[in-house]
DNA sequence: GTTGACCTTCGAGTTACTCTAAGGTTTAAG
DNA sequence: CTTAAACCTTAGAGTAACTCGAAGGTCAAC
């Protein structure tokens, strides 16, 4: 099957599709008389391993190194479960990261509601995201 | 002050202040007459707004906006609360995707424990990563 | 035989920097 | 006065994972 239908079974961009097999995260797939490229069922397999995967947000490269197993018949369920140890940590991370941001929004947008356009002069650039722990440090000061 | 002291007085890296500037989202500064830039006091705080706006992810676009307002003695209140009311809902949007991936790497963690190192064969690509929700939509199916 | 949908390649654009290279300036020490 | 460290300058490439555009070749239908 040509490009497009691999896209549509699998759910990928041809362009991305494309985008793989440049960046040798898939092997070239056969080619027509014409030039076109020529996707088997088992490259979209491989095709919808790799959607899968970078749905879970499993960098390229780590998804390149699968795949790379796969293609010479090797088992990559070591490398698979210590990349899912270390996704889960980088999303686990990320989400306390941004519950710190979501709770520091928060509490600019009820210090904002407060503060109304009342506008304390030309000392600050923005009275709503200045922030009270984030005053200047004497970096002058007598020491 | 030159920008070594300016990023340490405001937590910035020298080489992205340069970068903010070469953006056009900082003026650039004064020059000594050897050419290095010379900050003031009024350009270090608008450095840490800069830091502050973007340690809250504010898009630099958005930064951008809200500092030209400032060089221009305009308030930028009105752009500020609707900048972190976009941003609040990016955030929060962007931790229920997380939570849904830790959730779902969660399901194929126990399934990996439960899978051990059978290999079901050629069959697949990974018997771990490979969802049962993910089967092969039938595309050659009579219909 | 020509329209339209599909395919090809290459290169540039996205975000927000970081890094490297190749060089000029300042400051302190000897 | 010279030298070395630490600072500064610029331009350009690299990062992650694609997306988009340009310029053109191919295939199916009418």
């Amino acid at each position: 099957m040509r490009i497009g239908e691999a896209a549509k079974a699998t759910g990928l961009e041809a362009t991305a599709i494309r985008f793989y097999e440049k960046q040798g995260v898939l092997p070239g797939p056969g080619r027509t008389d014409s030039g076109y490229r020529d996707y088997t069922q088992a490259d979209v397999d491989l095709l919808r391993f790799v959607r899968r995967a970078r749905s879970l947000e499993i960098p390229l490269d780590d998804v390149r190194e699968i795949v790379g197993l796969r293609i010479n018949d090797q088992a990559p369920c070591d490398v698979v479960r210590k990349v899912m140890a270390r996704e889960m940590a980088a999303i686990e991370s990320r989400i306390n990261e941004l519950e710190g941001l979501r709770d520091e929004l928060a509490r600019l947008q009820m210090k904002a509601d407060e503060v109304g356009d009342d506008w304390p002069g030309g000392a600050c650039v923005c009275p709503i995201v200045e922030a009270d722990d984030f005053a200047s440090p004497k970096t002058t000061a007598a020491g």
